[in-house]
DNA sequence: GCTAGGATTAGAAATCATTATTAATAAGGG
DNA sequence: CCCTTATTAATAATGATTTCTAATCCTAGC
């Protein structure tokens, strides 16, 4: 890997990995500019994309509108709460689904496969039991 | 389901089933305005939220592309080629993932799952054949 | 049939996430 | 140091989708 590690871009790569998150880009954006005010959105998205190419993160393309990224780029899936857009990583087993489970229509040239839980996150639970506790 | 079926709603619905495909609102757009030249995008919008919302039609949810609508309602799984963004169904047998085989942080409470294959369609692969041999 | 009132529409403008442009700045390498 | 190239901030542009608004269409109730 050469890649040049400008300021800019190590503190982005270093907020992510601090943060334990899959933050968009204007997430982290709202981080970086608390230690350094003066950068820019672009920037932000720039670095992603090319720590993302370089495969130092992964950018995740989940549900909803705005991307995620991944300080992790071990092979693993995703589960997102439909409620808050929140997403954390689940472990599957690697190799429980085989190609051959599957019908596929044509000769599609597989290269891979994302497997993406839904869901409600125990804070989003919480909320609504309250939020239902003060209905009555 | 007590949905009003105007002439755009119905229109929208029947191109969208006669085509069998998994198209994007704009694409279904300019299917539409052939028959109604008057109709605008929004209205086209405006009933694709309508109708997946009455579960009449799916909405199909990647992130950082465009939406796209499936005629399909029934439990089924889709491949994505990454090359033309076209979007086929797959049928990969239900209960092939067991909530018991992932691990999850906390407790999320489940409401469902998606597995998405990725890699490149017969179209797509036969065209890059073609793109190779002409290189020599 | 006629009409009030809500739903739905076309068309345009607004919004949101992302990418491209541009001119200025920084950073290596000789 | 100077030259070349990469990177940046700021801004403009883009593409997808949503919202707004005034006009039109339905549908009951009379």
């Amino acid at each position: 890997m050469q890649l040049r590690m400008t300021n800019q871009r190590e503190m982005i790569l270093k907020e992510l990995q601090k943060s334990k998150q899959h933050l968009t880009a204007d997430e982290l954006y709202g981080r970086v500019k608390k230690i350094m005010p003066r950068i820019s959105l672009a920037t932000v998205y720039r670095n992603l994309e090319t720590l993302s190419g370089a495969g130092v993160i992964a950018k995740l393309e989940i549900s909803g509108r705005q991307k995620r990224f991944d300080y992790d780029t071990e092979d693993h899936d995703h589960i997102y709460c439909v409620q808050c857009q929140r997403v954390d990583n689940i472990s599957l087993e690697r190799g429980l689904i085989a190609t051959s489970s599957v019908s596929l229509p044509g000769d599609y040239k597989i290269t891979g496969y994302r497997v993406e839980f839904v869901g409600i996150c125990p804070p989003c639970q919480r909320k609504n039991r309250k939020a239902k506790e003060k209905q009555r």
